[in-house]
DNA sequence: CTAAAGTTTAAGGTAATTGTAAGCTTATGT
DNA sequence: ACATAAGCTTACAATTACCTTAAACTTTAG
């Protein structure tokens, strides 16, 4: 999949189309076309998807159940196994016990045919909506968590240790809430960078290191020999052993 | 709506059901209950729905389109308009035009009546599960993927066996990435230089073949007698026995 | 307006990572 | 079997990314 950060609307998501009759393959592109999505990709038997899917890690695939070389149902779950993109069925004839199947699967919708042209755009797009720009998730609450006995509420942006409580600068709270939105994985200085000072060249990377040096003051108990913020050097760091609340 | 940091899975979601036949409403909770869903909240109307809105803040609304007192898409609009809440519309008749109005509207689903109980709780779980997490935004934006007992992941850079973590530095996590991407294929020694050196002139062969030996003390278990990472003569090398994950 | 708090710059120090070289082993072809 | 080429291993040297500290600068709050 592209970097969902470079998404700002569903029409940037990039979309596997996956049919084996050419005229609904063409049809179904055009209605998207039509509508504003842009990044189509077709395939027309299982063989071709998956190579497909890996190929240009689609943001979201419409799927034909029945296709010449296996069924849509067990390339779905394929692609489920490595990536949760979105999956919308379409289905010859409406059987229940397809849908069933499909839904039970972990579909986000299947639609039989024949079709509306525009309900398929207001599925796609409901679906793709809901799973790259959940709204709901952006209330404003946000995460509390634990580096082993220090307590970190990002809400307040207060950390508090057995010898008292202090509370983040702007800065270390924008790195380290960064850090804690991609915990366990690394972040390089460039994606820290910009998640605190935005998109805007920026000067020395020295400064990352020093504000980095200060988090570190607030939430490690050594703050030399770091156990939670840790240098990966070459790459970026990385923040661990964070006890979710 | 309850706080989401408080939710572990869609079951915890606080569900409204809004219909005006008392016996659909009952089946509708019925269905829910039975599948684990606890906390249930009825309404018979648009009046009596707003109330309970905005005094429980629901995760999700079941709606049926037809109320004595007004329709649903108004109801919805209003919600929208405050919450976001995914909203999943039932519907008596299946008319193609109030069927996209209530997509167009931003529904997340639209289920016509008669309904199969299975279809109206896969279709609520997927709503939700979209909703409220949205695994697409947590995958792992890189592969994880394991070497017999060793485990890979190229998010964090780690190497997980069963002695111990360790992690890789920035020319083995390069090497490794672009042998990953090609696995199963023979990768030349020019192009492991240019996806870990750049396109620029590079001294050494032997640099590689160095940083080559130190994968492999990272990645095999025996490294002087690789399973993994092998040597094609002639030709470069090759990494094999991949299990994605 | 002043003091305090926060941020950035600069410079010297350190250690992990990387590069190099030299000797070694294994494969290949005659 | 031998010669030659390809690849492996090891140790050590060089580099560079990162850390630390302190001082200068900027913003905020009283």
């Amino acid at each position: 999949m592209s970097l969902v950060m470079d998404m700002n609307n569903v029409f940037d998501c990039k979309i596997l189309i996956v049919d084996d009759e050419p005229q609904l393959q063409t049809m179904v592109s055009e209605i998207l076309r039509r509508e504003g999505f842009t990044k189509l990709i077709t395939a027309a038997d299982c063989h071709e998807a998956r190579e497909m899917f890996n190929l240009e890690k689609p943001d979201g695939v419409i799927l034909d159940v029945c296709l010449p070389d296996g069924d849509g149902f067990f390339l779905m779950r394929e692609f489920r196994a490595v990536s949760a993109v979105p999956v919308l069925f379409l289905s010859a004839r409406d059987e229940d016990e397809n849908r069933l199947l499909g839904l039970g699967l972990g579909a986000d919708d299947y639609i039989t045919k024949p079709f509306l042209p525009r309900e398929l755009i207001l599925r796609l797009r409901a679906v793709l909506s809901r799973a790259y720009f959940p709204l709901v998730l952006k209330q404003n609450v946000k995460p509390v968590f634990c580096l082993g006995e220090i307590e970190i509420d990002l809400n307040s942006g207060s950390v508090t240790t057995k010898k008292g409580q202090l509370t983040l600068t702007a800065k270390e709270y924008a790195l380290l809430e960064k850090l804690y939105e991609n915990r366990g994985n690394i972040v390089t200085g460039d994606s820290l960078c910009r998640a605190a000072w935005g998109d805007d060249l920026y000067g020395y990377e020295n400064t990352l290191m020093v504000h980095i040096r200060r988090l570190r003051e607030k939430i490690e108990t050594q703050p030399s020999a770091p156990r939670y913020l840790l240098t990966i050097r070459g790459l970026g760091y990385k923040l661990t052993g964070v006890d979710s609340k």
